[in-house]
DNA sequence: AGCACGCCGACT
DNA sequence: GTCGGCGTGCTC
């Protein structure tokens, strides 16, 4: 085994060879980390992910430069699991290590070099750079190596350290490579020569002037005697105001204390009282039995829980029986700023034994959850998809709580993957059992359900007897031709809202469409506010009176007449949620109307503040986009209106009944969850649309049916696997040609059928890229596998194009 | 992804 | 005459 294939954190194809020197033969393995040189100057810590003995033929491997742990760091599982995510979503190793781990545990040049201890370095030997880099060590005794550049020539630098490094004359340090601390606590204690050498009285009796001295020795001393075991922390002391650090000061410097540090570890736990889970309903207890039997046979679970049905308290019974099987929990949800209540009631329950890993923790805060994982440390993890690539030990459960979400696949991060998928992956590779849960379930892991790839388990009781909401369509085109509408409501919706806040409870109005008007249009030349950055109209924010693009960002302010004709006369078109705010504030002057979406929320703490607000019952209606169908579970929302229902479905995208469904389904789920009589309102062009139709009859199944009909019909996921690839350029005209090329590649090889486009993308520019998309409609099953490989070829291909290099390129495998 | 190499425009 | 723009090619 004398060589190394080495993932390196680059946007790169596979891994690299390099050749493992005589002394780490011993040591190296598979799941290390490792120094190795890269290119003309740099170095990168890589993952060792295969040991082997074939020398490379077209080129000369250079040599592994150190080693950085003494066991594997990546899991044998995780090893595993990288390759499947690099084959089946056709991305590259060095995407999914760079994904994988925090940015402290593969530095780069941060790496520090130091002199071995002890050693006599003989000069006459040495070329003058190395002579320089010893005589820098010399006084520094740290330097890494960016410090270095500035004295080496770029290209000596790698070839100066490895040869003093094969000389012994210098080390790697590691603990500085990683650059992370833990973070120390001081105590205190009574010093231990003391209490067995001198007598107390005297000591007591030396302190009589100093009073303050004396009181908090006798505290230290009391404690101390209290309960030997139990350490004391310093700042405690302080707490109350009456010592001072002073006062300690000057008993320390005496001698008689001391104080000591610890580690802490930097992520608060919960140390208060742990509290028990309540019994489960008949339901809950039938749907845990078909869990459990499921798990026997080493099935996967869909659990299919109506909102409020307590799909939570059967993944706390699950959680519990897998903890006392020894083994470990990862609970992923889609975002973290959404889980009170799951994460309060684990909380009480483990304690110090839960652990959070998640985008919004700062790097030293992921490396210490790193650690904990690999030392076994914690029992559940509750993260988001990143944390599925942890160094679990001994994993048993895997939940993806609201599976359905699209969180759980970002479009915009690479490698994309789909986490909810790659959650039964793994689960497989480390004999882990998985539920998925939700209360929509994506039309994806329903079929496979159905078709008994995973055991299907329907909770359909609201927990504590309480009944579904009720469903009422409005006929909007009807209120309309009988005047009975003010503005964008009818007057019906409106008197439902006014019974809803005269009997003191709350509503939800729920308008999927951020902004105040889509467009700002120019009446008599039909002008429109492009964004300079992309083929997209430029939304209008009367909150913050400007125009934003939301795909790039781009701020604009509003114009007072158009650019084009000087015409003052400017329309609004498309109704966004503020609008729908301020038309609801002004239909109801006396009560408190709120907006919630990403806009009103950009401040820090606002989420909360709205929370609390909400909580108190100081808010009657809250106007927001779906991110109020996530995470409001009080007690008194009894109406929730969605006034332009309409505007869910026609998208662009053939998921938009499914994503409809989801979306009504989930934010009527915050109404009525104690009383149980909760309104829904779908004000609506459309009643009869089956959509609507279907979510009226509250019955998930026959939804389900209806949309696997019209997939199947249009040949649509789950009947097909979708890729779709994307190209992008500044050039139109190059990325244009560019997908020609590829399009016509993929028809060589693929039936005609199979391959749709290239098209420009529905945002045709997009941050002053150009982009082109392909999409490919595979079949499932055997010939997906086949096909997938053409497509691989003919990418393969593409990329043999050198015009084309400069081409961005995405694949997005089930897009 | 970085970084070097190399070939053309605007400047001390 | 040179500095620096970014197109192209390579990294074990």
């Amino acid at each position: 085994m004398n060589y190394a294939q080495i993932v390196l954190p680059l946007n790169l194809k596979g891994s690299f060879t390099y050749k493992v020197p005589q002394e780490l033969l011993s040591e190296i393995q598979v799941g290390m980390r490792v120094l190795v040189p890269f290119g003309g100057k740099k170095i990168y810590t890589g993952i060792v992910f295969e040991l082997h003995d074939n020398a490379p033929e077209s080129f000369v491997a250079k040599e592994v430069i150190s080693i950085l742990d003494d066991k594997p760091i990546v899991p044998q599982e995780q090893i595993q699991f990288w390759n499947w995510l690099s084959e089946y979503y056709l991305s590259g190793l060095g995407e999914i290590y760079r994904f994988a781990f925090p940015s402290s545990l593969k530095l780069e040049s941060e790496t520090y070099l130091k002199l071995k201890p002890n050693v006599t370095v003989d000069f006459e030997n040495l070329d003058v750079n190395e002579m320089y880099l010893i005589q820098a060590l010399e006084v520094r005794q740290l330097i890494n190596l960016t410090d270095i550049e500035a004295f080496i020539p770029k290209k000596d630098i790698i070839k100066t350290i490895n040869s003093l490094i094969d000389l012994q004359y210098i080390e790697i340090d590691e603990k500085i490579a990683e650059k992370y601390k833990a973070k120390e606590v001081a105590y205190v204690r009574i010093n231990d020569e003391v209490l067995k050498n001198q007598n107390l009285t005297e000591i007591i009796l030396s302190l009589k002037r100093a009073q303050k001295q004396k009181d908090l020795f006798l505290h230290i001393l009391e404690k101390q005697t209290e309960n030997p075991d139990m350490h004391i922390k310093k700042s405690d002391l302080f707490e109350d105001g009456y010592f001072g650090s002073s006062h300690f000061k000057a008993l320390a410097d005496k001698n008689l204390v001391e104080e000591y540090y610890m580690q802490k570890d930097r992520i608060e736990s919960y140390e208060g009282e742990i509290e028990e889970i309540e019994e489960l309903s008949e339901s809950q207890k039938l749907a845990k039995i078909t869990i459990d039997e499921a798990f026997e046979e080493g099935k996967n679970v869909l659990l299919h829980g109506v909102t409020s049905s307590g799909k939570t308290h059967i993944y706390l019974e699950k959680i519990e029986e897998c903890i006392n099987e020894g083994k470990n929990v990862l609970f992923l949800l889609p975002e973290i700023s959404l889980t009170k209540q799951i994460t309060q009631r684990l909380e009480k329950k483990y304690g110090r034994q839960l652990g959070f890993y998640h985008q919004k923790l700062t790097d030293f805060e992921r490396v210490e959850v790193w650690r904990r994982i690999r030392q076994n440390d914690i029992k559940i993890l509750i993260g988001t998809r990143n944390a599925l690539f942890l160094p679990f030990q001994n994993l048993g459960l895997i939940v993806v709580d609201e599976e359905h979400d699209s969180a759980y696949r970002p479009r915009e991060v690479s490698p994309y993957f789909n986490a909810k998928d790659a959650a039964l992956v793994l689960g497989n590779f480390y004999n882990a059992r998985v539920i998925l849960g939700s209360a929509t379930p994506s039309v994806e892991s329903y079929y496979n359900a159905r078709k008994d790839r995973i055991q299907y388990v329907f909770l359909e009781e609201r927990f504590g007897k309480v009944t579904l909401p009720e469903y009422e369509l409005i006929n909007f085109k009807e209120a309309q031709d009988s005047k009975k509408v003010s503005g964008n409501f009818s007057l019906r919706l409106i008197d439902e809202l006014k019974r809803t806040v005269d009997e003191k409870n709350q509503a939800i109005v729920l308008h999927n469409r951020r902004g105040y008007a889509n467009v700002i249009e120019c009446e008599s030349c039909g002008y429109v506010n492009y964004c300079s950055n992309c083929d997209v109209v430029m939304t209008y924010h009367k909150a913050a009176n400007e125009m934003k693009c939301h795909y790039c960002g781009q701020r604009a302010s509003k114009p007072k007449a158009c650019p084009k004709c000087h015409s003052e006369k400017l329309n609004e078109r498309g109704v966004g949620v503020e609008q729908i705010h301020e038309e609801v504030s002004k239909l109801f002057p006396e009560n408190e109307v709120d907006r919630m979406d990403v806009d009103s929320m950009r401040k820090k703490f606002a989420y909360e503040k709205l929370y609390e607000k909400i909580e108190d019952g100081e808010i009657d209606i809250i106007v927001g986009t779906q991110m109020i169908s996530k995470g409001l579970d009080f007690d008194h929302i009894e109406l929730v209106a969605i006034p332009k229902a309409d505007s869910m479905l026609y998208v662009q995208d053939f998921r938009a009944e499914e994503r409809a469904y989801q979306l009504i389904t989930q934010v009527s789920g915050r109404a009525g969850r104690v009383s149980g009589k909760g309104k829904i309102l779908i004000q609506t062009f459309n009643p009869d649309h089956s959509v609507f139709q279907l979510i009226k009859m509250n019955n998930p199944a026959k939804v389900y049916k209806y949309i696997l009909t019209e997939r199947q019909k249009f040949h649509y996921p789950p009947f097909t696997k979708l890729i779709m690839i994307e190209l992008k350029h500044r050039k139109e005209e190059k990325v244009n040609r560019a997908s020609q090329f590829l399009g016509s590649v993929l028809r060589k090889y693929l039936p005609e059928d199979c391959v749709l486009g290239p098209e420009k993308s529905q945002i045709a520019r997009l941050n002053n890229l150009y982009q082109f998309q392909i999409l490919l409609k595979l079949p499932r099953g055997k010939n997906y596998e086949k096909f997938k490989k053409l497509v691989l070829l003919s990418l393969k291909e593409f990329d043999e194009i050198t015009a084309y290099q400069s081409i961005k390129k995405d694949v997005f495998v089930d897009f």
